[in-house]
DNA sequence: AATACAACCGGACTGCGGTCCGTTTAGTCT
DNA sequence: AGACTAAACGGACCGCAGTCCGGTTGTATT
């Protein structure tokens, strides 16, 4: 295989499996809101910089230790199986796609929130772009009618911003069902009829 | 007068004065953004420490600067004249109260965004809690009935978040009136009728 | 195997927000 | 006025994310 982007040089290979093993083990240890890049850094047996190079910042290093299970979520709302999945009701896959981002941001906590500080906000994210983008087509498909369909679609997903979604939980008590129960309504409200 | 709290010293008020000017100075000159604590304690000819045990942070400074504008806003919400303040129709209330916070938030830009960087989160800051309740009367008072009121209030507000509405400003170019026309949109279907 | 070079490495360095604590001073009491 | 004390002061200090650059190493070429 000859890649048309020079291939990655094998000590580079090596020391980025390093340091997202040492970031795995520093996290299941003390959790990923303590995780310092020099902590990292010191524990992979690499220099600080290595570190950068590899990641950019703290909040890319987040977002590749995320990666996988991103990826898996995305692959189930485009092709999984309904109601999350095509082939159910519009309403009820936007229903469907509030309710599994709640769990999914629960579940990652403050992996999630550390990969919100990102650089230029946490909006240039792909993926972002790419909910904002799901979101407005089952809007449309849902018979959604408005003057400003994707900006729509950014104000339901400014909905589930985890900080917002972790602040309840963690200050206020509130559960995962009552999170899901209130989009649903409100998509309900914004998408279809009562 | 006899304050039940213990009068400010006199020297702790001039030095309260002398830094609420020179930041106000440094960011007519170089904007909130570029405002250091340490710049700001050098112009003001103070220590590092004195900054912090007036405001305790930085975003605690913000939120200072923003004090007077913020009571103006809200004072406009609770008893000015109608349609923001009461008189008019709750739906209307609501559309102009997100109309209004937009301006708000585009008008002081960068330093609401500081103000936002607050220690736990940006929802503890008590001008958070205002809107929210004050979103979730006008919900009642147009009918809205629903199983989560507060949520529903909260995630509305979130809507408005200064992050996202500055985002959408600045690298989308999109305008307040659009912003505006959205959440009218919102609101319209969450509340009432078409 | 020797050469050459691009990519990579590491850790000292910077600038920031925030803390700590020994020193100074304003206000009060006699 | 002089003494006392709680409050305020200031700047050295810390830990952090992120940058920089002189030295090193993998890899392709001959």
């Amino acid at each position: 295989m000859t890649p048309v982007t020079a291939a990655e040089r094998s000590d580079a290979a090596r020391n980025r499996e390093r340091l997202l093993l040492a970031a795995r083990e520093l996290i299941e240890q003390s959790g990923a809101a303590a995780l310092t890049m020099d902590r990292l850094a010191e524990h992979a047996g690499v220099g600080k910089g290595t570190v950068f190079r590899r990641f950019g910042s703290r909040a890319g290093l987040m977002l590749t230790l995320l990666n996988d299970s991103e990826a898996a979520f995305q692959a189930r709302f485009l092709f999984g199986p309904p109601p999350l999945g095509p082939g159910a009701a519009p309403l009820d896959r936007l229903i469907a796609f509030g309710s599994e981002r709640i769990a999914y941001v629960l579940e990652y906590g403050d992996l999630v929130l550390a990969a919100g500080n990102a650089p230029r906000g946490r909006f240039e994210v792909p993926a972002a772009a790419l909910w904002n983008q799901h979101v407005e087509m089952l809007l449309r498909e849902a018979g959604f009618d408005s003057p400003e369909p994707w900006l729509m679609a950014g104000s339901l997903n400014s909905t589930l911003d985890p900080e917002r979604l972790l602040h309840l939980v963690r200050e206020h008590g509130v559960t995962s069902e009552r999170l899901a129960i209130s989009w649903r309504d409100l998509v309900t409200r914004v998408a279809g009829r009562a």
